[in-house]
DNA sequence: TTGAAAGCGATACCAA
DNA sequence: TTGGTATCGCTTTCAA
């Protein structure tokens, strides 16, 4: 035999000896019930252990209160902050955050379709990289879909992100004011739009301040790829300047120079992007560029707020300013 | 007018020409349709778009597929990594992952309650403090519960952790065998189990190595904490082996004692807990303990459906042995 | 203020 | 293989 898990209102009903509807009213807020019933049925309700299940709810309104986070790599401290922020602003709101971490685009589809049965609100992708089909099948669902960092051109789907050429132009001007002479870009993933607009921005910069074309080498947006990367532009050529994609791989950059000798900053200048915890720390000291998450994660909660309406926002796009944290790995 | 979101297996049956639940059964592996009857079906459901529902389902069955992830500081890798590593296996079960970011055990009461308003299936606390209270109101609220690292005793709530007890002795051999003399220990906060636990092993361990007691100084479990608690240890005393609760602590206090001109490994040897990505990291090489988060999570899983049967165990507590990771600040 | 009754959108059983 | 119908636990009219 099932054992039955949930009391019903039913069953308060009948211990308090009321209508269903009372206990419904009871525990819906601004309802019109008598004190003394109310008493009754939470007085009950209290016995039972009774908890309103919000289930109905969602299947009369086909909204569910859930809204999805789909996610890839929570180990880069950018996105676990990410996710904290967009936690603690949607339970303000009431909501519940459905996580769906994912590895490559190609689970993504059969993710779409679950988060449409269940009825989610609304679905984020703070994926590095979301390709076009993902985002059309994600489009196709009919939920108001944000994309973090990823521009994206769908229906019903928005995107909001850093302002990566401005931050890349300012870390070219910060660099060519230290005095580098030979920059270095360490790129993301090749399809990361993010690094290649942060690469853009880096490379006006440079231009802009008469300085020649960076060298440039691709990672992963991991440390070991940054490690990697560094390598393979040290063989390359001379360079006293490295602009990173992001700061995993500046960390990873900084220990493969000073592991072959490279002193940083004196000999060679490091900057990343994101501003996580460990850019602060002790040996690292990074310079980075704080992409503003609450900003980021406000301007989301607003377009999903935009996109829910009748009219569906096409291929919105808001972008927000970095702040330059500045520290020793850009002492001139 | 408000905007109808989903069409219905009605709907999808009407264009169709058939019956609802033909509708239904076309969706339901194994049922028995003809496969005329779900051509017409599916090309019905592809022009509208349909995705059944599953909260009828949920309303049926009172199993939602949901379970519930509570964690604090998701900042800390090893915390990422766990969530990650629940999201592998859950998703290959079906289930989808409603994450509970939660600051401090204040909010946790709420919580419970919402959870099982939506009828999550089971609820697992990452909770690196999990008060008593906290543990009885979730077990008040009959969904199974397991806890990550903290024991608690409350009916349907079991607990899984690395065997603390062990790791700490293990550091104390460790640390005798490289030549320490005089050890500390670091602390998590003064709540926390796990870090009594490590601290309890590693005083039994010395204690085997006819070693002293540790210095012990409290922190937080983050890298600021490890550095103040750094310290404070070595103002006290000459300290030359200090084991940490965790390895953020372990990072903050090589980077505090390198500042002030003590060598890491050569004059105090270090070591962590956790083994997180950047107790690799080049300036650290942490000596560190590996939890085994896959087994913790295979374990946790098992519990949840043992106690997802009809009888409840009862306080059940399964230990996890950790593995050390022998590198270089322990180098003797 | 209260209770009765009609849905919400699926599943599952029953006859046909 | 099909279609009709009861059912899950609420919210929401509608009368009383």
């Amino acid at each position: 035999m099932v054992t039955k898990r949930y009391p019903t209102s039913v069953e308060v009903a009948r211990l308090a000896g009321v209508s269903q509807s009372a206990v419904s009213r009871t525990f819906t807020p601004g309802a019109s019930v008598s004190a003394r019933t109310r008493d009754k049925v939470l007085a009950a309700a209290e016995t039972l252990g009774f908890q309103p299940s919000l289930i109905p709810r969602i299947m009369l309104t086909d909204r569910s209160g859930l809204v999805a986070l789909v996610v890839g790599g929570l180990e880069n401290a950018f996105y676990a902050r990410v996710v904290q922020s967009f936690a603690a602003r949607l339970r303000e709101a009431g909501n519940q955050i459905v996580l769906v971490p994912v590895d490559s685009d190609y689970t993504l589809d059969a993710v779409a379709a679950r988060l449409a049965q269940y009825r989610v609100d609304a679905i984020v992708s703070a994926l590095a990289v979301l390709s076009q089909d993902a985002a059309e099948t994600l489009s196709a669902s009919r939920i108001p879909v944000v994309s973090f960092n990823t521009p994206v051109t769908a229906a019903r789907v928005g995107s909001v992100g850093s302002d990566n050429a401005l931050g890349g132009r300012q870390a070219a001007a910060l660099l060519h004011d230290r005095g580098v002479r030979h920059p270095a870009f360490i790129a993301g993933p090749a399809d990361s739009p993010a690094s290649a607009e942060r690469l853009a921005g880096f490379r006006d910069g440079l231009r802009a301040a008469g300085l020649p074309e960076p060298r440039v080498a691709g990672s992963a947006y991991t440390y070991e790829g940054g490690a990697e990367a560094a390598m393979r532009i040290r063989a390359d050529a001379p360079v006293d300047g490295v602009f990173c994609a992001n700061d995993l791989c500046a960390l990873g950059a900084i220990d493969a120079l000073r592991r072959v000798g490279r002193r940083v900053p004196d000999e060679v200048r490091v900057i990343g992007y994101d501003d996580i915890p460990a850019a602060g720390w002790g040996g690292y000291d990074l310079t980075s560029f704080d992409q503003d998450v609450p900003a980021l994660v406000e301007a989301a909660l607003a377009m999903i707020a935009r996109m829910s309406g009748p009219e569906s926002a096409l291929g919105e796009r808001v972008l927000i300013p970095p702040r330059l944290i500045e520290r020793g790995s850009t002492r001139a």
